[in-house]
RNA sequence: GGGGUCGUAGGGUAGCUUGGAUAUCCUGUCAGGUUCCGGACCUGACAACCUGGGUUCAAAUCCCAGCGACUCCGCCA
């Protein structure tokens, strides 16, 4: 409701600055006003008068309609000029939850890349944070109208993969274990023996070779350790919500012919510096580091499959998201060029920081580095340990169902409330604290309104409409009502500039805004008028408390 | 050496793109609060824009310089 108030404070302010020569109306959102503008600012310097006097002009040329509006007034405060909601908007913004909150379908199709883990080995901590913020985009997209695919590159053509495939002809993959993590003792294995055996280090360069040219037996024992893996993968991100709609396999642009039809694509438009042998090397204008797409030996690289990928991608929606660790950056840069060379639209990367740990940083084959796995169950052991204490009452699956959701909301809250650029260092302790800590706040809150509704069975009912603007009066009852009309216009914003923790911020600020109406205004023991309204209101509440954290792919309790 | 990101209370963090009212929130410390629907709650207080210039009526925000931190720089992925 607060966009259609916007749209029409633009209407009406735009006709009362007909006779100014200005350009935009300078709104803001401000603790002052439901909106602001300052546009007086700009026109004093440009009319030389002060801007509290054109302020006071403005407002006497502002009509604001006498019905169908959602406006009640528009004043000069010194300088800005400041717009109020009426009753309506209130009365309108209950309704519209109500009956349901659904974006308009949008025109076009956006494909999020996210995750996107060597399949040899499980996942850890810092692909945790890429899937749960390529998840939360995809959610907030999915939720502001659009049509999202998600899509797992697998890199299935790289070194790794093949020392693995090398090593489980050696060794067997322990059955016993989660898939992914047996994959991975085979790997730390393998690589030792790699490593110091020279002779291997061919095999290992065969095996490419063979899979790379599409050897059927090689290509099958490939495909029993990339399953593996994925399979491993598939299920701890299944654990925090996460799923993808398509895995894009690497393997598959080579075998198709299409990574040598963007080497050659290259060959002709680009700047190529050739070097000895078969290498290429291109040059990208604003890129001091040269792109080698293929190596002296004649193989292709990464990147230059990367290429390929893209290409197909681009072409088969309108907008391209990928989300990448910030290691990733300089080959982000290198394939947008790369990419407007070629004509194609490149994509916009959402870069995120590492995850590091107190001890230092994070190595695979040391054994000094936190599985997804193992950490997700820590944190829900957390939560558990909390809900017993608490809800003693309860049975064990339901306790367990309890932690679950309030481990992994706090999990993925924590990892979307700051800005992706900015680095984090995971403290366990502080993880596993989930009190004050986001999620689990905000699903309390959600708890409460559930508990209310249930203890109101039977009162409450859908014809309180009349009633509303005489019943709801407190302010806190009115901040509520105007921030719970706010999440269309934040989940819009936030989709628009893949800001994710915007939705993050008002989630908190609507379970704070519900806990201080709860806290003022009682519900049931309300005379009755007031209070079916008043369980309107927290049934609205509810409603899209539930709705934003299923935004940031958290679920909601109805006790906890 | 070159590139990038960043510097906001004791710690963490929003705001910076598009300059404008008392700089956000968490944590911390201190002081209060529940005859009431769940105390994983609420209220109040303390405490910050790295430094120096510049632009401007107005700078956390833009520009320049400095200092500091982190990070990337393989014919790996």
């Amino acid at each position: 409701m607060f966009i259609e108030f916007r749209n029409e404070v633009e209407h009406v302010l735009e006709e009362a600055l007909a006779s100014y020569d200005s350009e935009g109306m300078e709104l803001t959102e401000s603790e002052h006003a439901d909106i602001s503008s300052r546009i007086a600012f700009s026109l004093a310097s440009k009319y030389k008068r002060s801007p509290k006097s054109i302020a006071d002009e403005i407002v006497k040329y502002i009509k604001i309609p006498a019905e169908d509006t959602l406006i009640s007034n528009a004043v000069a405060d010194g300088p800005y000029i400041n717009f109020f909601v009426n009753d309506v908007y209130l009365h309108k913004a209950l309704q519209r939850i109500k009956e349901g909150i659904t974006a308009k379908k949008k025109e076009g199709k956006i494909i999020i890349e996210h995750t996107s883990a060597n399949p040899d080995g499980p996942l850890h901590i810092g692909h945790l944070r890429n899937a749960i913020i390529g998840d939360g985009l995809a959610r907030i997209l999915k939720r502001a109208g659009y049509e999202v695919e998600t899509q797992y590159y697998v890199n299935d053509m790289g070194r790794q993969i093949a020392v693995v495939v090398w090593g489980a002809e050696r060794m067997e993959i322990a059955t016993a274990k989660k898939a992914d993590h047996a994959v991975v003792d085979v790997y730390i294995a393998a690589n030792r023996m790699v490593e110091e055996h020279e002779a291997y280090q061919r095999e290992i360069e065969d095996l490419m070779g063979a899979y790379e040219s599409g050897d059927e037996a090689v290509v099958k024992r490939y495909e029993t350790v990339v399953n593996a893996s994925l399979s491993g993968i598939k299920a701890t991100l299944e654990r925090l919500n996460i799923h993808h709609d398509l895995f894009v396999f690497e393997s598959e642009f080579v075998r198709e012919g299409a990574v040598e039809a963007v080497v050659e694509e290259l060959v002709q438009k680009g700047n190529i510096k050739r070097r000895d042998g078969a290498a290429l090397l291109l040059h990208l204008d604003g890129i001091d580091k040269e792109l080698v797409i293929r190596r002296t030996d004649g193989t292709l690289l990464y990147t230059t499959r990367d290429l390929a990928y893209h290409r197909w991608k681009s072409s088969r929606c309108d907008r391209l998201i990928d989300v990448f660790g910030k290691d990733h950056e300089l080959v982000s840069k290198q394939l947008t060029k790369a990419l407007e060379l070629m004509g194609v639209r490149a994509p916009e990367f959402v870069i995120f920081a590492f995850v590091s740990l107190p001890t230092g940083s994070v190595s695979t084959r040391a054994g000094r580095y936190i599985s997804a796995d193992e950490l997700i169950s820590k944190i829900e052991a957390r939560a558990y340990e909390e809900v017993a204490k608490r809800r003693a009452d309860l049975e064990e699956d339901r306790k367990r169902a309890i932690a679950r959701k309030v481990g992994i909301g706090a999990l993925r809250y924590d990892m979307v409330k700051v800005s992706p650029e900015k680095h984090i260092v995971f403290v366990f302790e502080d993880a596993l604290d989930i009190e004050k800590k986001g999620a689990p706040f905000i699903q309390y809150s959600y708890a409460r309104a559930c508990s209310i509704l249930r203890a109101a069975e039977g009162l409450f009912t859908d014809d309180y409409d009349d009633e509303y603007n005489t019943a709801l009066r407190e302010e806190s009852e009115k901040d509520l009502i105007k921030k719970l009309a706010k999440f269309e216009y934040v989940v819009q914003t936030a989709a628009l500039e893949l800001k994710l923790h915007l939705v993050a911020k008002y989630a908190r600020e609507l379970a704070e805004m519900f806990n201080a109406f709860y806290k003022y205004c009682p519900v049931l023991n309300a005379e009755q008028e007031l209070r079916g309204a008043r369980l309107q209101l927290v049934y609205c509440t509810k409603t899209v408390l539930g709705d934003v954290l299923d935004v940031l792919g958290i679920e909601a309790p109805d006790v906890m």
